[in-house]
RNA sequence: GCUACAAGCCAGGCUAUCGUCCCGAUGAAAAUCGGGGAGGAAAGUCCGGACAGCACAGAGCAAAUGUACCGGUGAAGAGCCGGGUCCCGGUUGCAAAAUACCGGGAACAGAUAGUGCCACAGAAAAUAACUGUCCCGUCAAAAGCGGGAUGAGGGUGAAAACGUGGGGUAAGAGCCCACGGCGGUUGCUAGUAAUAGUAAUGGCGGGUAAACCUUGCAUGCUGAAAUGCCACAUAUAGUAUCGAUUGAGGGCGGCUCGUCCGAGAUCCGCCGAAAGGCGGACACGGUACAGGGUAGGCAGAUUGAUCCUGAUAGGUAACUACCGGGACAGAUAAAUGAUAGCCCACGACAGAAUCCGGCUUACCGGCUUGUAGCUUUU
RNA sequence: UGGGGGUUCGCCAAGUGGUAAGGCACCGGGUUUUGGUCCCGGCAUUCAGGGGUUCGAAUCCCUUACCCCCAG
């Protein structure tokens, strides 16, 4: 019960093959400052990742500071997704990629991925 | 005390909760506990290395690229320190082009090795020609014409053939002389040297080498996604060629020696009377090509020419030697974040990816030291 | 990580040391009853920024910024 808010190594999308996979075939959808792709798996597990364009930040700070708002916003919401997988026995690979080009304010891209996380809920329900 | 400049240092702090990467301990595991976790520029990639692979395992020449006052320092450099020469600015002073002091700058080898270029203007942009001046001839004389001498007088221009004065001459010219300037050669003195001073000698034919170039010196190429090992995986593995001697010729970083490959010939086997023709298999190993598989782990890889600091010794200094103390992240889709509170100067530029030494650029503010100026007090 | 190229008027661009071509667009005038077409004229004081070499830089050299491309 005291650990849902983790977000350590074996949670973490890792995999090169994993991620090429997920480009080529997973589904993917946009909500405003994000574009997530996703792909369901066999074994129950919940793996995410994040990325940020060279394109739209050419300064590696601003790249690392969206890749850990978004990233702890994850960690503080996930939990609902984890346990609702757990129930339906499913796995699920998640990337996100941001795509605005300013740098975004903390509760914005908590919002986004709050909306993001009610989407994948209905995903998996069906 | 304030202002300006230069050099160096620091780069918000503390507490709580959640979260993250590495190391250690406990544990069968899950996990828990403890410790550590970005910078002065981590950046640009402008230089120099370490290290690794390939080539050569050699020598010489050429090309290409870089570089260029001298000495020192350092592993090395286009870095740093000191010195020289030239240029610029300031101060003192009646006066500072050359001379005193202070500060700043310099891609400061060569223009008498050669080639090229120098718009417009100007007679001419480097060799002359044109114009002019003077002499002679022609002619009664002048002009004109012809022959000869001469070289800066010719409005320009960024730049005009060492400058000024005198002599000299038919007219002139460094043609000669005096003073001054510039650079060459030789000698002497000082200095490790660049160079400076001085004497003699023989000159004074613009600029541009960040135009080509010449001279000296340096450099093999490629970069950690390099590279080595293990595991998995094709495949009881496809094609070509090699694993005897000589050798036209060819390759090896361009060339030569050198070295490697090599049609053909020789050799062996078979056919054939001979000429000649065909073959030198399989297996194993090497090389090249084609195709297929894997893309996980470990090493490289984080303590090294290390950095900071104190004393001593050497040195003008950069720096060096030695002794003592302290510090140093290590991921592999990639770790430092979020929330709340308090304090103050209200927080800039900005995030490691093989590692070091420099340079350059970005930067809110604060502190220290030095120099100069102004003001106050004694 | 390593390498290569570019930046000239609002847009497309030429210009390889000597007054910065040209086209489109824009502005003014003419032709036309008006508009278009056509004709004439205008439009770069800073050639991405800074410094240097040169008598003289868009051009040569150094440096900074931005953009594009390539290898794996």
């Amino acid at each position: 019960m005291t650990k849902r808010f983790t977000i350590g190594k074996n949670e973490r999308l890792k995999s090169r093959k994993a991620i090429d996979l997920l480009f080529r075939e997973g589904k993917r959808f946009t909500i405003s400052p994000f574009r997530v792709f996703y792909c369901e798996t066999g074994q129950v597990e919940l793996l995410a990742g994040v990325g940020v364009g060279t394109k739209n930040f050419k300064k590696a700070v601003d790249r690392n500071r969206i890749k850990r708002q978004a990233r702890e916003a994850w960690r503080l919401q996930k939990g609902q997704l984890k346990e609702q997988l757990i129930q339906n026995g499913k796995g699920l690979h998640v990337f996100f990629i941001f795509t605005e080009k300013s740098l975004p304010a903390y509760e914005q891209v908590f919002e986004a991925i709050t909306i993001i996380i009610g989407k994948l809920k209905k995903l998996v329900e069906k």
